[in-house]
DNA sequence: CTATCTGCAAAGATTTTGCAGCGTA
DNA sequence: TACGCTGCAAAATCTTTGCAGATAG
């Protein structure tokens, strides 16, 4: 499954004339592998164990390249920075951000497309895509419970 | 009406014992009265006509506190960068983004509080706020029509 | 009057770029 | 073998901080 994956963004690589090289397979077998949502600094530090070489500028160039290409994704949870995740097809998922611990927990229930029927009948604008985050306390916070702040972002 | 926004935010900068200072009026005055979504640079340059001596630090200051005090909100449209708008009470609204010139399209329709019951019950989770982004194009850039690339973001 | 706030300039982060050598196809 | 890709280091940006003088309350 996640051999799938890993696959299918190789080829997608190669049909779009890229080559397939190291840093590249080790960033997106890296973040396919990952349950949290790593920002810049994270994913070369996490790389570094399997790839002691890579640099920054390595690990800026193939992100933005992996996200034209659709391989990955960016989310904004912190409202401050920038955030990656696979994105798997048919995985259609929002993000659910605790104020308290800074956890992410995804939700893939989604009702959105009706509404976005009837924003394109009064707008006339196509809609493609879309991101929803909501923000607030998971149940470890809520007042009443510890804080437990070590949950994966 | 812009009066009424601009006189109940200087009341909670008072109330919370900040000083209603030149640049933070300017700011938040230059904001409400501004239709798009500047971003940091933006709204120094906007200021610079009505506050020729504001730096760029104190931008950065004020911004952060007003964001702190629920005056304005940040959001990222562009995936790359965030921008910033007042958060005029009772005014809950979401953002359709035209890949094709930029141009942002607020739209007020939202029905995700009967989406957020349902979450809260299977997670246990308490949503206090979201947000949400639609991505796509917008009438004048779908295919037929020229590109008008020069909309307020 | 006093504590907060501002502007400036410097420091610290973050992101991008240029280039010589390496490695995939 | 050839071209694209990488790592490094430098450059360009962006953001934060320290401080002395200005200012709101």
């Amino acid at each position: 499954m996640e051999d799938k994956f890993l696959k299918s963004a190789g080829e997608e690589l190669r049909r779009k004339g890229y080559k397939l090289t190291g840093p590249r397979l080790a960033i997106i077998s890296y973040l396919a592998g990952e349950k949290g949502h790593p920002d810049m600094q994270e994913i070369l530090e996490g790389l570094r164990s399997e790839y002691p070489a890579i640099g920054m500028a390595t690990v800026y160039r193939t992100v933005d390249l992996l996200l034209e290409l659709g391989i990955l994704r960016a989310v904004t949870l912190k409202n401050n920075h920038l955030r990656y995740e696979v994105n798997r097809s048919g995985d259609h998922h929002h993000h659910l951000v605790c104020r308290g611990c800074g956890q992410i927990i995804e939700f893939g229930s989604c009702n959105f497309q009706l509404m976005a029927r009837e924003i394109e009948k009064v707008t006339r604008f196509r809609i493609e895509e879309h991101s929803l985050e909501a923000y607030g306390l998971c149940p470890h916070c809520l007042p009443g419970s510890e804080d437990h702040s070590t949950e994966k972002i």
